[in-house]
DNA sequence: CTCTTGACTGAGG
DNA sequence: GCCTCAGCCAAGA
């Protein structure tokens, strides 16, 4: 038995991977997705933990569209050149066109 | 056990 | 649009 999305930590995790090519979400979305609305901080606390898993994290920003977390990538720009590379605009450290580009797992799933 | 910090968000001024 | 405060939960010192 191997209860991966039984943890909080590894349901983030799972909603992440369902993150669709060129989109992104929130942590907030996640989590009011898992039941957890508000513990958004629970969920980049996750994500903080994602390393070593096969986790998207890049594709996971906060609600303003800023890429807060971009600082715990490896290089400075890592993460903007990830979204860059799907297709996302990223002007200094914010998405643009969010909106466009927002993917909302309650709404998706 | 207590205190601080943190990849957050919403509400109020 | 910007700043501040409060709430949420977990891990580390």
């Amino acid at each position: 038995m191997k209860p991966e999305t039984n943890s909080f930590f590894d349901k983030v995790y799972d909603v992440a991977r369902l993150i669709p090519y060129g989109k992104v979400t929130s942590y907030g979305a996640i989590a009011t997705y898992l039941g957890a609305a508000k513990s958004a901080r629970m969920v980049g606390y996750a994500m903080n933990a994602s390393h070593g898993k096969d986790v998207p994290a890049h594709r996971v920003v906060n609600k303003k569209g800023l890429l807060t977390g971009k600082h715990h990538f490896e290089g400075t720009n890592l993460m903007q050149q990830l979204l860059e590379s799907e297709g996302i605009t990223i002007i200094d450290n914010q998405i643009q066109d969010m909106s466009q580009h927002y993917w909302d797992p309650s709404k998706a799933l």
